[in-house]
Parts: structure tokens; sequence; C-alpha cells
DNA sequence: AGAGATGGTCAAGTTGCTTGACTACTGTGA
DNA sequence: TCACAGTAGTCAAGCAACTTGACCATCTCT
């Protein structure tokens, strides 16, 4: 494959990830989630269904845990998640969705779903079938990154 | 298809945009061309092959101008972008890539086809073909959004 | 029990972006 | 032809998300 090939690969992917986080936030301030950014839409998918720790956040976010834990702050002010006392290390806080921060990641997959579905109709639900695995099988396991 | 599938294959493309960025990224400071963000290349992008002015960069990036005149005065100091007279708009100037500016383009393209390397190894020529065409047809023409 | 490692926060500084205000130039219509 | 609304670009100030550095409480290892 040569390198202008592979740049448009990049460019193409780039531009519909770009694209699908801007519909996605989109679609959960239009569900009545406001003061949220697509940063906090990775922290949440960290903390289901069973919560983290700010260190764990920060490690996720590829960010540091001062930043992680004024993100948390954030959420928590907002009603979206709470600290509880980690049940295992005194020194540690256990960061919970509330009932409103999971409404919201459901509101994210309706919006995911609304995103998504052009595409379906764009080529059909086996070739996004085939998109699907493609991309889980080249995913990394590392920290999501979000910002570039 | 499910909320929760849209919800995985939105994920999943999310985090090999974030993994396809930073290693871009890191394959060009590899090379030599440090004091850049990924949002550079972006602007790099829509400064060839002909320049740009300052307002189609803005458009471009999805930024104020004033954002985008901060950024070519960044990669002018550098010495990748400089700025010309706009040969039909005596209010606009033309920001063209100069030769550094050319090479660390270049640099770019070879450390996408680093990063996507892999991918052909994983999924085979075939695959990544039909990826990229599928990518291709649900890509967006509006602005790349270079942060969420 | 003591020493070093780890979880979390407070404080201060950096930076990339925003809004607001302004000048220079364009082009359209009476 | 010339006034005037619109556009290109910059200067200035402010904001917000992140960083580095310092610190205390608690854990873990020997």
């Amino acid at each position: 494959m040569q390198n202008s090939e592979a740049m448009a690969l990049s460019a193409a992917l780039l531009a519909v990830a770009g694209e699908l986080t801007q519909r996605i936030h989109d679609g959960v301030v239009a569900r009545g989630f406001e003061g949220l950014r697509p940063a906090h839409g990775f922290a949440f998918a960290r903390l289901t269904p069973d919560g983290a720790t700010v260190t764990e956040l920060a490690a996720h976010l590829g960010v540091t845990k001062q930043a992680a834990s004024q993100l948390v702050d954030e959420i928590v002010r907002k009603g979206y998640a709470e600290r509880r006392p980690h049940p295992a290390d005194a020194r540690a806080r256990l960061v919970v969705l509330t009932g409103r921060g999971l409404a919201c990641t459901r509101a994210a997959e309706e919006a995911a779903a609304d995103a998504v579905r052009p595409w379906a109709e764009l080529l059909g639900e086996r070739e996004i079938r085939a998109l699907q695995g493609q991309l889980s099988r080249i995913a990394p396991y590392g920290p999501v990154r979000p910002a570039w």
C-alpha cells in the first residue's frame, strides 16, 4: 500500500470519527444532558458498570490524575456521579454513576444509533457488520485519547 | 441494529482513530518535526497543494479565524509555512507551505503508512481496501473537527 | 515497625481557544 | 462614482482544560 493510500484511509477514518463524535455529543445535548463534553463520555464508559477510582479513570483517559479529579468534580457537581468510600482501600474513593449518569449513557447509546443509522442505509447492514468486525480487530487496548 | 451495537461500533471507531492520531503524531516527531500538534496536520492537509487563506483554514478546522491565525503564526514562526499577498484580494493573505512544510506532510504520510501496515497484516490487503471503501463512502464533507 | 509506593487533593502556571473591537479592503446599487 | 454593507485579518483580553509541583493519608513489603 502506498503512503498516499494510507493517508487517504487515515483521513477518511479521522473525518468519520470527528463527525461521529460531534453527532453523539449533539444527540446527548438534544436529549437534555447539558454541560458535558465528549471527554465526559469516555469517562462514563469507564465508570460503567462498577465504577472506578480517579487513578483508573486518569489512565483510561490518558491524562494526569489531577485532570481526572477535576473532571470527576465536574460530573459530581452536575449530578451525574458520586464519590463513595472504596470498599477495599481507605485511600481510594470509588466514583460511580448516579441514575442521571446512567440515563445519560443510555442517551449516548441512542445518539450513537442515530448517527450510525444513515451508514447502514448507505452501506447495508451486512457491510456495517463487516466494518464493526474490522475495527474491533484493529482497535487498541490502551487508553482512549480524548484529544488530538 | 441495537443501540448497544451502535455504541460498540462507535467505541471501536473512536479508539482506532485515537490510536492512529497518536501514531501519526509520534511518527512525525520521530522524523525530526517537533513543536507540532495533530491539529497542525489537519491544517497542512488544507494548505496543500495551493495554499489557503486564514478564513478558509478556520472553516476547515471548525475554529474561529483568530484561532486559525494564531495557528498560522505558529507554523510560520517554526518555518513550515509563509504568508504571501493574495493575488486577487488585497485584504487576504495566502498561506502556503514551505519546503520544510511539504517535507513534514511527506513524513506524515510515511507515519500513516507505518500505522496502517499492522492492520494490513492483521486483516489482509483485501479487507483494508474494503475498510477504505466503506469509510470513504460515509465520510462527511464538512470541516474536520480536530478536538472532541 | 519502618520505608517506600500509591490514591487523592490543593495550588499555581501554561496554553489553545473564545469573544469583542478594530482597521483595511471589496463590491454592489442608487 | 461614491457611500455603505460585508469580508479578511489582527490585536487584546478572558476563559477553561490541562499541566507540574507539593503535600497528606493509607497501603504494602520486608
